[in-house]
DNA sequence: TGCTTGACATACCTACGGGTAGGTATTATA
DNA sequence: TATAATACCTACCCGTAGGTATGTCAAGCA
């Protein structure tokens, strides 16, 4: 086989960026080699290098990719005509929080994406220093942030009790979120994410909200 | 160098265990090799070799040891004469975990082990397999099954209303759990482990206690 | 005292995975 | 239509890490 054409090697570009996405969540990154994606695609590791320079750099592709993705996602669950976090209240981030996390398990994408980033990569090298970085603030960061605001708001507005402390509230719903959909995706929950969430979300919001107001 | 008596020897293996752990959890454990051990250890490859005949079997001994040290430290977490999770209350079950997470946050080979199995480890591989359906039966469902146990039995003694669903509320309090001494033992945690864990497991308790009772 | 065995050290084998050099046929371009 | 660039394939290099075979010397025992 020889020369594709133009729009033939960015199909074959867009299909080694799926295929890895795919093989480095179910085998692990490191663990996945050139070849494992090249056998699965009926092509060789050269062509694979042909598209992109080196094993980190294909993976830097894939996350900038789905960091896009993650940021329409965020961008389509806010509420109508709004399009930052601030001047939220806490009931619609978790709101928010909840259908992010129902998309996430849904999409096929985005949970590999997700069992990638927690579960198959070792962030702890130091080649992975600046890619971690960047994931920092734009997903983990994000969300927390956004739980965080809230409240503060929430405390401002006296919505909330201000003897509540909104990064413990952050925290929390992070790790509950964080904990929950990784069960989820890797199997073991044992009852319904949307609806265990959206409980658990509730009960904090209960036991902060402001009830003399 | 040469032989040396079965107390050195005996000496050496532990030392073999402790560093190879510590190791482990700092660099994986797929990226430590027996040379890594062996040089901080002022050994040889061969040395460690004699003492554990694989690199698995020396994390399976690493782990053995591990839960064995759960093990003992749930009987001390339980309340005094209580030998087995049947029969308490959830905020019994609650304190026992914050004090569990207070203890692993505060002891470094537990802290190092937690950092082990959860970060360091690729447990989708083959190989591991076994010795996931091990950990998991021990660590996981340990505590989870305590959660659950305990609001079944609260909803059968009345303090817990009858609408409340002890499976989800175990998930997320182990979500909550692992979310949140994960993002301790990483360095993340902007507050307090010990009063975040009690803080959310008094708000889950508020919101399923029967305040009719 | 002498032989065996234990507790290592040394040197090696082998497989594998990231990466590269060079070829090749096609396609875009002038 | 000649030429250059493109989209691959083939074959290879080389470092590394798990594992092994063998050497060595003191401890322990008869």
């Amino acid at each position: 086989m020889a020369r594709r054409t133009k729009e033939e090697a960015e199909k074959t570009r867009a299909r080694v960026l799926a295929n890895a996405l795919s093989l480095f969540a179910k085998k692990g990154y490191e663990h996945t080699t050139f070849n494992d994606i090249a056998a699965r695609l009926k092509m060789t590791k050269g062509a694979i290098y042909w598209h992109f320079e080196s094993k980190q750099s294909l993976l830097l592709a894939i996350i900038d990719e789905m960091l896009v993705k993650f940021r329409d996602l965020i961008s389509v669950l806010l509420p109508a005509g709004v399009t930052t976090f601030e001047g939220l209240s806490f009931p619609v981030v978790a709101d928010m929080m909840v259908r992010h996390a129902a998309y996430t398990v849904g999409d096929p994408k985005m949970s590999a994406f997700f069992t990638l980033v927690h579960e198959q990569i070792r962030w702890s090298s130091s080649s992975m220093a600046q890619m971690r970085e960047d994931l920092l603030k734009n997903s983990r960061f994000g969300p927390w942030e956004a739980f965080r605001v809230a409240v503060e708001n929430d405390v401002r507005n006296g919505l909330v009790r201000d003897d509540v402390d909104a990064i413990q509230v952050a925290s929390s719903c992070m790790a509950l979120w964080n904990g929950l959909v990784r069960s989820r995706i890797a199997g073991f929950l044992q009852c319904d994410l949307e609806e265990t969430l959206a409980n658990a979300y509730s009960s904090i919001w209960k036991s902060i909200e402001n009830k003399g107001a």
